[in-house]
DNA sequence: CTGTTAGCGCATTCAG
DNA sequence: CTGAATGCGCTAACAG
């Protein structure tokens, strides 16, 4: 018993169809796949049959017919913090996923604030790669390199850090000024209408997503609460130590603090200064991208709120839009649409 | 650098492993499929070939050649506030793409807020079913229908809204209780130390996953706000138009209400309501289900957060939480976790 | 322009 | 217990 019998309805084969259209597999193979070749009589002929018939093409057996692999290169940061090492780790779970389906990635670290490093690697892509994902740089050398490959034919997707002017095929990864947004608007109402002043920490003023965040953090700043005093971002390089340096001399400037925002990475750095001042739980702190730090520090109640994106799902969306890129198959968009994730720690996965 | 050496890019087959072992195509699978009536020794040798080789199985070839079509039945409600409405959508959305991978869904209707008649559904269930996803409703009827389907080895999924202690395979749904925390943090923070009534509308109490959020609202209210009045929750059927007259009734009573916390549908009604009071906007109200009405609330800033999960992410999961069943496969098991989304108006999709 | 044929990698009879 | 043969639905040469 179990699998009932498959019953009738084994759905319409393309042989079925060409049977009906009164022609041979291959020729309805042809009008199907849109290959040339064929006299339009026929062509009416065989669609008419693929209608009647409801004919929907089998993947599977494609791929198998095909017989073809891809190969795919995703191109991640080697300064490891510890997003980015989430980020690696599902790439490589979302490379034995690939496997079953023909398709292999391989992984080349680079430093990703070395526009020149990253570039090098993007010009140097090896023929024989059919797709690439790469974490960008807003730098026109990067830029080229990317519309160069495109110009090979080789589809590129960026991945949590874009360049919209690059000819990519798509980006994966959330729209950094909302974020940014999100962040002001949970900052403002947490505080809830106390006063004081609101302190913006970033990896680098030029990165271009840490640089999007504080203008959408910014923007909502000044129009939603424009009681609260605005104080000039400063930089942590996404960085402990950097980090933890920046909030000391924030905390000794300022007696008045009394929200943090932190677009970039270095959290530890700022949880270590806040406690070392005591004054951990009194300033509303938001921080970005949930890690096991950024987690700890949210359930000990030191992170109000984490603004997040999930490694996992960007990871399986860079390699499922490659994928139906090459082989022509359609893409449910919303799958792919990267969300802007709020963590309060009652909601933590 | 580039293409670390996977070598010769073709994958081992079958075929190969059989040859490296010695022993025949036939063989080599009863082994690789765990069949029986094979002598331990050639096991052994084939699985030295497997792993020496790597081979892992083509999903694509095996399903061609088991040549096996699957049906699935999914359970949803009749009465259709917009939430199951895009449910609904998202399930046919998801019938497209799963009938690329040979499996058919069927939709049935049903009241769910009648045990009975979902019980009566759930026990008819034709064989030929290869699986059931359904909306749930804790009863015991219910149960003993999921617990039947179970014991004929028909897989069960429960979506949205579960029955724990029956025999189903998976509960496709977000966590309520958390939710429930989730809207009583928000809650809290948004009011921001202002003093009042906090009231709570639900759909009906009976219904597990609106019980288990207010149980959460009110643990977190109770153990973090200490401050804010809590009033016992009033029930709007998940219907506008009680839902108006329930919050009409509390704002004539409570000229203090300063927050209002719904864990079910009726939001339309409740915006009437606070509109024509003119308290919109100094309401703090916290609504479920991100809907083009929940949307347009937002928005304007009447709801000041929305609690949501995902139709088209939960419609997926369900799809292939019973297809890698049915067909052995494993699942990646944190993109089957449904999140529990917060919005405001900065991260909407 | 159209048809014939030989696989793709695997599951499954049916013999031995 | 094991092996040879057949076919799943489709693609891709290669003939006509």
């Amino acid at each position: 018993m179990g699998a009932g019998e498959t019953g009738v309805i084994g759905r319409a084969t393309l042989e079925d169809v060409a049977r009906a259209a009164g022609v041979s597999l291959a020729t309805a193979d042809r009008v199907v796949n849109r290959r040339d070749g064929v006299r339009d009589k026929t062509i009416a002929r065989v669609e008419a049959a693929v209608s009647r018939l409801g004919y929907r093409a089998d993947p599977a057996a494609a791929r198998l017919a095909r017989n073809q692999n891809f190969r795919f290169l995703f191109v991640l940061p080697s300064g490891a913090n510890s997003f980015m090492t989430m980020l690696a780790e599902q790439v490589a779970r979302t490379a034995e996923w690939l496997a079953a389906q023909r398709a292999f990635i391989d992984v080349e670290h680079v430093d990703v604030f070395d526009a020149d490093a990253l570039a090098r690697v993007l010009e140097g892509v090896l023929p024989g790669y059919h797709g690439v994902a790469t974490i960008a740089l807003d730098h026109p050398r990067v830029r080229a390199a990317i519309d160069d490959l495109a110009d090979r034919g080789v589809p590129v997707v960026t991945l949590v850090s874009d360049v919209p002017s690059a000819r990519r095929l798509h980006y994966v990864g959330i729209d950094n000024p909302a974020a940014g947004r999100t962040a002001a608007t949970l900052m403002g109402r947490f505080l809830g209408g106390r006063q004081g002043v609101v302190a913006v920490i970033a990896g680098s003023l030029s990165l271009r997503d840490h640089a999007e965040r504080l203008y959408g953090f910014n923007q909502v700043m000044a129009r939603e609460f424009p009681d609260l005093i605005m104080l000039p971002a400063v930089q942590g390089r996404d960085d402990n130590e950097q980090t933890l340096a920046a909030t000391e001399a924030l905390l000794r400037q300022h007696a008045d603090l009394v929200g943090l925002y932190n677009a970039g990475a270095g959290n530890r750095g700022i949880a270590a200064a806040l406690q070392q001042a005591g004054r951990a739980q009194e300033i509303v702190w938001i921080a970005h991208e949930l890690t096991p730090h950024t987690r700890r520090f949210l359930l000990h109640g030191e992170i109000d709120a984490i603004i997040s994106q999930d490694p996992g799902h960007e990871a399986r969306s860079a390699a499922r839009v490659l994928l139906a890129y090459c082989s022509g198959d359609r893409l449910v968009a919303d799958q792919e649409r990267i969300g802007i994730d709020i963590f309060l720690r009652d909601n933590l996965p």
